[in-house]
DNA sequence: ATTAGCACTGAACCATCGAGAGTGCTAAAA
DNA sequence: TTTTAGCACTCTCGATGGTTCAGTGCTAAT
């Protein structure tokens, strides 16, 4: 459908839109990257790639930019040459910073985000696990005041949650630990999920009714279990705010308002922690209208089959993508060495 | 050295840019404020106020702005008259969704920025109280992977924080137990200044270490111990970036690096937790630069004489702050009753 | 001391214009 | 048949200039 001399030019002209900011024409293309064709042959074929929707006009008589379908194309070919970036020293000496975070895991994602939008120029994000599929490794109780608890919760991720639950009466540390021991020989091995359905139907027994301990262990998990949610570190506005791509008022309320929805956030990051590498949506193809003038590089870092964490990267359409693929895939191979060896 | 005509001009003047925006002329000044007096004594009146460094001109033959002095004016005769908001009723609303999640400060502080943000329609910032001198309630050490450790900091504040610590070789939980103890008797009581204080004393001694348990001990509690921070919330961008003030790229630049800028919030707000009641600055009273367009008024919830954390709102100096002093007092107020009776 | 009157100022808006970049089309060349 | 040169055309952008308008400062009268 695309013979091997547009998709070159489709690529060539990506390329230099994303190197410089305006639009190119016909004769920058003809003149940077020596196809050995005039001008009037690329007017051509640009004039092709439009029909075809790689490419738009802002205005008659001005160059091409790419459209998302576009850039789409010059990732995919990006990603098939991997043709990418590579200079690790400059990332090794970053990384060294984290390495004396790997103790906990809030804080290593946070400045995982900081150094990811300082490498890049762009924001840098990162998410702890969904709790609703983590597993349960321990609970511990812990007297926190007369009525109150402390749940210390760890999962086989690495997280450690801790919140705070209210009882209906005083309970004795004695009496906590025995709960903390049941609830660990029930629960132990199984996701959030799991226990919360488990926890409902427990509760709906009559046998749990009438058994104190039973009832008051199902009631501390009630609170301390239910709306868990993913930790999600975002920085680097003030990065993107930089670029010349964020110079009109609409792209930028646009985006600060996706960065801050971060419920929209997280399920975004949360459907892609499925797949494996580098995983790349481009403007609209991230189906959140505030963020259709924006791309996200991201890549699941994962023990075996099980997400424990993800990174990446949110910018302009206009990204350089073979920069921010060799950054997001270098950081989150690094982080994931970090967690995993914990 | 300001008659009382001069003031009631200043605050009209004052009061009128903030409520519609662009400067304002001595024909508005006469005509919307009663005050009997013709245009031109007001237009002399206004000339004297921007010789005194109250207001200024944007440029020849356009009217007066307040200067930050013109506001601090303005804000201070305000706070003198207790002149501020007042509809209960909406923010009674508000609060009562922040109710259920009182048990957790972090959670808690959280959504009190979006509720702030809110009600505001500026930024809503909030923070825990500082480590350094919130004092330790209790330790708790809960035995993690092998050689890692969960200690578990509780505050007389009401905070709680987890930090996993390396050993160099294994532990039974047994011997956590007995550190665990052996700290509490130790350390309970004390603020983590004094206490850090203490571990580098302890570790100078030669009876340290020799006592394994003891240097244990001292190891956790320097890795635990140190590098605490508070946590910051800050939510509402996107609430302030609709103003017409900002318009412009630069404004919005400053605003973004300097909310990014944890630290330096932080170090700002526990300056101003000191005092009691509703702190403003104005401006350039903020002594940085990227917030000298902007204004921020916050307030600090104690518990006795001791900070347990502050709330407030950042937003441009042409802020509401009839509105923002209200809804701060309140706001601040609320949250002290929920973290004190907690 | 206050005010009316008036000349003056500078921003904002608008229309116009020329330059420049780049296109699409046509006809000639390969 | 494909490529290219040539050319008319289109649209943006920046500069220019005129007009309007809000609001000032000053002066002289009240």
């Amino acid at each position: 459908m695309l013979n091997e001399r547009s998709k070159k030019v489709l690529c060539a002209v990506v390329q230099n839109y994303i190197d410089f900011p305006g639009s190119v024409g016909s004769r920058t293309v003809a003149k940077r990257y020596s196809f050995g064709l005039s001008p009037a042959t690329i007017r051509n074929i640009m004039a092709d790639l439009e029909e075809m929707g790689f490419l738009t006009q802002p205005h008659t008589s001005a160059g091409r930019i790419p459209t998302d379908r576009g850039y789409r194309f010059y990732v995919d070919s990006l990603v098939a040459e991997g043709d990418y970036y590579s200079n690790i020293e400059i990332l090794q000496g970053l990384y060294n910073r984290l390495e004396a975070l790997r103790n906990n895991i809030d804080v290593l994602l946070s400045e995982t985000t900081k150094t990811l939008s300082m490498l890049s120029h762009y924001i840098g994000v990162a998410m702890s696990p969904m709790p609703d599929i983590s597993t349960l490794k321990r609970i511990e109780l812990l007297k926190y005041k007369a009525d109150k608890v402390a749940a210390i919760l760890f999962t086989d991720e690495g997280l450690i949650k801790n919140r705070v639950v209210s009882l209906d009466s005083e309970v004795s540390q004695k009496d906590l630990n025995r709960i903390a021991g049941y609830l660990n020989s029930e629960f132990s091995g199984h996701t959030f999920d799991e226990i919360r359905l488990k926890v409902i139907k427990e509760m709906s027994k009559e046998k749990t009714r009438c058994n104190s301990l039973i009832l008051r262990a199902m009631r501390i998990c009630q609170e301390a279990l239910f709306f868990l949610h993913s930790d999600i570190f975002v920085s680097g506005l003030s990065e993107v705010l930089e670029l010349p791509d964020f110079a009109d008022l609409k792209k930028i309320r646009d985006l600060s308002r996706a960065i801050e929805d971060k419920h929209t956030i997280i399920k975004l990051l949360d459907k892609l922690s499925e797949f494996d590498g580098v995983q790349i949506l481009i403007g609209s193809e991230n189906l959140m209208d505030e963020m259709e003038k924006f791309s996200v590089v991201v890549s699941t870092c994962k023990e075996g089959d099980r997400p424990i964490g993800v990174v990446g990267i949110i910018g302009p359409t206009r990204m350089n993508y073979a920069k921010a693929i060799y950054i997001v895939d270098n950081t989150a191979k690094f982080i994931t060495k970090m967690l995993v060896e914990r």
